[in-house]
DNA sequence: AATAACTCGAACAATGGTGTTCGATTTGAC
DNA sequence: GTCAAATCGAACACCATTGTTCGAGTTATT
């Protein structure tokens, strides 16, 4: 497994602060815009664009780096949802999260499918997937979601309904204090096996 | 309304074959990748690239033919869909009809997206996208689907499904053949109103 | 204070697309 | 058969981006 990320470890103070600094920039210049270029966001790091190809060998590598980081904040959100309830509870709780998620890094996602080798984005998406899945098939055997239709399936309905709240928004057809009911409402009912009642 | 199209009308034969073929190659170059050069597209078409831009004055300006194509093409379709009996069955039809719709033309929407000045795409989704809004305030009035949620939200979540169907196809997740049960199944569950039974 | 690490801007090459101009040639219309 | 319309490829200017090289300057580390 290679190491993608400009590794900090043995790197003198300045270059951290500024490895830092461009992984935030990053961070913010392609939430704002999927397709901002190195010397964007160099400026916006406060850094030559010769310092950020310093420190990252490509710009795709860099956006790598920032997806991975990106990730890894998502991770430390969901893992504080507790998803051991009733599994229609836990599913509201793991939407609302991830909603927030989606929201905040939506445009970094779009930059990442324009510029990542093809399977890197569902490949570092493993771990969120496999915590909706394992939640998905707990819910199935509980009679709580249906089972004639496949789990992956379903996990791609909830990451679509998702995405495509994101894309309301941006039209201002919805507004971003309601996605999350709408949201959570349409996937409860999707998810709701054949002959039961839908909630609420 | 501005004609966005090259007209054909007293231009001589040859050129509007060769429009005609422009046209055609497009279609297939774009829905291959929505990235698809001029220089691609002019190749395919048998044709000088000075002649394409003898036709259409942009790179823009014939992506915007061909999705205008795109959709008459699509409106032709969906005329024929009975949308007067039960809800439920007339969106299922329709849904089959749109689906394959969008597999096949899924490629050129992300072009005309990343070309076109944007709400151009949406402006010409208009007739299709009134014709689902009709039926589901049909739906909704006859109690067949759900009211607690925007009819414009519905609508959405309806696109997003299949669109994600399309990709779930691209990745390898779903077979073509499944694509349009597993549409079906999820939307009439999603729109089925609280309280009452999710369907089959 | 010495040294290696780091940063900087400017300039460069390479790429790959768009859209235009040229003059010569073919082809349809009447 | 005449003439205008349409075609062709080659060449051009243009633009934005990526990634590299240079040499001079700055800064952390010891």
């Amino acid at each position: 497994m290679p190491a993608k990320q400009a590794s900090t470890t043995g790197k003198r103070a300045d270059a951290q602060r500024n490895i830092a600094a461009i992984l935030d920039a990053a961070t913010e210049c392609l939430g704002r815009d999927p397709a901002a270029s190195t010397s964007e966001i160099a400026k916006a790091a406060g850094v030559g664009r010769v310092t950020l190809y310093g420190h990252f060998p490509s710009r795709a590598e860099l956006l790598d780096a920032v997806f991975v980081h990106a990730i890894e904040d998502g991770e430390e959100a969901l893992a504080q949802v507790d998803l051991t309830g009733d599994p229609r509870d836990a599913l509201t709780q793991l939407i609302e999260s991830s909603w927030r998620l989606v929201d905040r890094y939506r445009s970094l996602l779009i930059a990442a499918q324009n510029t990542l080798p093809p399977g890197r984005v569902r490949e570092l998406h493993a771990d969120p997937m496999a915590r909706v899945e394992k939640l998905i098939e707990r819910g199935r055997k509980q009679g709580a979601f249906r089972k004639d239709l496949p789990t992956s399936w379903l996990v791609g309905v909830m990451h679509n309904v998702m995405h495509g709240a994101a894309d309301e928004i941006t039209a201002g057809r919805v507004t971003p204090d309601k996605a999350a009911a709408y949201i959570t409402t349409t996937i409860l009912a999707a998810f709701t096996p054949p002959g039961d009642r839908v909630p609420d």
